[in-house]
RNA sequence: GCCCUCGUAGCUCAGCUGGACAGAGCACCGGACUUCUAAUCCGAUGGUCGCAGGUUCGAAUCCUGCCGAGGGCGCCA
């Protein structure tokens, strides 16, 4: 039995992170030598480059000025007494470039890592709890139910519905949102399309085009009202191909019980109150220009009908009187330009602008083995969203959405992602969860039990292979943080890479099972694959892509 | 004209909210399969981080101005 070095006051081992245990080293060095720590907290980072040592603090650098010395002097200062003091996990502290701290460290800070992981398991590790339960809104996609989801719906539907995961993962608490604008010209121009294709009559004035209007139109039955059969047909297409996606809206929000329920005339009435409305030509105006937008923006028409942005404003009215603390809105590119008068109305209304917060997605080219797949807005030639998850898979197409970042404009080239080769990183990234699961069967079949991580000796472990896939899982905690303060889930997509990568190396240079392995090294192994098994499984989790027991 | 996003290797993109000599994948070149799937691994080549200033001990990262790409600027939704 391998002695457990972690407090014995909690029956859950709970193994200290090293970056408190730096952190705590370097503020009591830092009081050893008369320096205020900073106000702000000790930054504590990994080198980019390994002979920097394991961990890097830049805290000589920050307080040189404050301490009134040098920067190396006072680094030199601070390496000192921490060379005196007994570290866990330090092997040596050094001075280097213009005063970093560097810590090189034993790879027992490693071992800790593995038993956080195990301890912890795929529903714990690096579940943070930074966002204090905080509410949080998230809407996305909320296309119009007047067609299927296309391909300008993707990047939004899968961005949404990732960042969701990464921050219920950090402590939020998260609804998803889509709201149906289920009312207006817009329905009516489409149902009036359904019918004119399903009796044979040409496309009316300002219809819509494109297959599936005409398939429908098969589809209509006899004396059945065609606006509310067309709404309901619709939103089946679009929930089927959602659903394919494995994204889940636990609101649908729908403008016309909105309407319904008078929280129009409520919504005037509150701006009127709040004395920000102005009346002019026949218009009633909203004086948006008071809260930062370029010009005052108009709420109900000169004809009495209302303007899409009176009900946008009741909706966002509505989100926060159910009670979330913060909204998120995804938006496409073609609407960035609303963000100042949303932010602007719901000031109107008396929140914080900071309360509402709106993701914009650029666009995405699609191409086709180079050739940019050409879209014609009207004509109704789109690729439907569903035909990009038949070509290339519904996994495939949530990776490579989320492999970039929604502020750069992205390339796609689905032939590219519908290959199942090394071009295709997803396949890549499955592969290294198969693999350790192959690993698993087969201890198991050999007869191996898998180990206890809390009690298995690590000690064998130290082949650049196994610490660089240790290392990968160490920076997950951070580096979800992150993902998540940035809104930011495509870096949960670089790391899962990274992951996969350091895996597949361990994979290639460390056997596991039989040729020879001796027994504790295989237990120790056995331990690292269901490490890297249980990363690769959130990192995929987090992306919505699936973790397969095997690749076929 | 004004506003938003972007401009990093031949291509697609990262770069952890300023840090130590700029990274990955693909492509190209050269290696590694009697092994838990070689759908893998290793090595080599490849960049004035659009340009010019500024702030800083330190800038791909922050500020300003240009240049370029995309998007947006309705009493349309």
């Amino acid at each position: 039995m391998a002695a457990v070095q972690f407090s014995s006051t909690s029956p859950v081992s709970e193994p200290p992170v090293i970056r408190d245990v730096l952190v705590s080293a370097l503020t009591d060095a830092l009081v050893a030598v008369g320096v205020e720590p900073p106000p702000s907290g000790i930054d504590i980072e990994r080198p980019a480059n390994r002979d920097h040592g394991d961990w890097s603090s830049n805290v000589a650098l920050a307080r040189a000025k404050a301490a009134g010395r040098n920067p190396r002097e006072l680094a030199g200062e601070l390496v000192a007494h921490l060379a005196g003091a007994d570290v866990p996990h330090v092997a040596g502290v050094e001075i280097a470039g213009p005063g970093f701290v560097n810590f090189r460290l034993y790879d027992t800070w490693l071992y800790d890592v593995l038993r956080q992981v195990e301890a912890d398991g795929v529903d714990g590790y690096a579940r943070l709890e930074i966002a204090g339960g905080q509410r949080v809104l998230v809407e996305f996609v909320s296309a119009n139910p007047t067609g299927p989801l296309h391909a300008g719906h993707a990047r939004g539907a899968v961005y949404g519905d990732s960042l969701a995961r990464v921050l219920e993962r950090c402590g939020h608490e998260v609804g998803r949102e889509y709201l149906l604008n289920d009312r207006g010209m817009q329905m009516q121009h489409f149902a009036d399309s359904i019918a004119a294709a399903a009796a044979g009559e040409p496309t009316p004035e300002s219809g819509y085009q494109g297959a599936y209007i005409d398939e429908w139109a098969t589809e209509l039955p006899p004396d059945v009202d065609s606006l509310e059969w067309a709404y309901a047909r619709c939103r089946t297409e679009i929930e089927a191909t959602l659903e394919r996606l494995d994204i889940h809206f636990e609101y649908w929000h729908s403008e016309r019980d909105m309407v319904a329920s008078g929280a129009i005339e409520a919504t005037l009435a509150d701006l009127r109150a709040a004395g920000v409305v102005d009346d002019a030509d026949d218009a009633v105006w909203l004086r948006a220009t008071d809260f930062g937008d370029d010009k005052d923006r108009v709420l109900v028409k000169s004809d009495g009908e209302p303007t899409y942005l009176l009900p946008d404003i009741a909706y966002h009215r509505d989100k926060f009187a159910r009670g979330w603390d913060l909204l998120i809105n995804v938006w496409g590119a073609d609407h960035h330009g609303y963000v100042p008068r949303m932010k602007a109305a719901i000031q109107a209304l008396g929140h914080d602008p900071d309360d509402l917060e709106i993701q914009v997605t650029q666009l995405v080219r699609l191409e086709r083995g180079g050739t940019e797949v050409k879209i014609g807005k009207r004509s109704g030639e789109f690729i439907e969203l569903a035909e990009i998850i038949d070509e290339v898979g519904a996994d495939a197409t949530r990776f490579t959405y989320l492999l970039q970042s929604i502020d750069s404009q992205q390339t796609i080239d689905l032939a590219v992602i519908a290959s199942q080769t090394m071009d295709n990183p997803v396949f890549y990234v499955q592969m290294a969860h198969a693999r350790a699961r192959s690993i698993q069967r087969k201890a198991a079949e050999t007869g191996f039990a898998s180990p206890d991580a809390a009690t298995v000796d690590l000690s064998p472990l130290g082949h650049r292979r196994e610490l660089e896939v240790l290392r990968a899982l160490s920076e997950l905690p951070d580096l979800l943080g992150v993902a998540c303060r940035e809104r930011a889930p495509h870096k949960v997509a670089t790391w899962v890479r990274q992951l996969a990568a350091a895996f597949h190396g361990f994979h290639h240079d460390c056997y596991v099972i039989g040729d020879g392995i001796p027994p504790e090294l295989t237990a120790a192994r056995l331990a690292l694959v269901d490490a890297a098994r249980i990363g690769l499984a959130i990192g995929l989790g987090l992306l919505g892509v699936s973790a397969p027991e095997e690749m076929r």
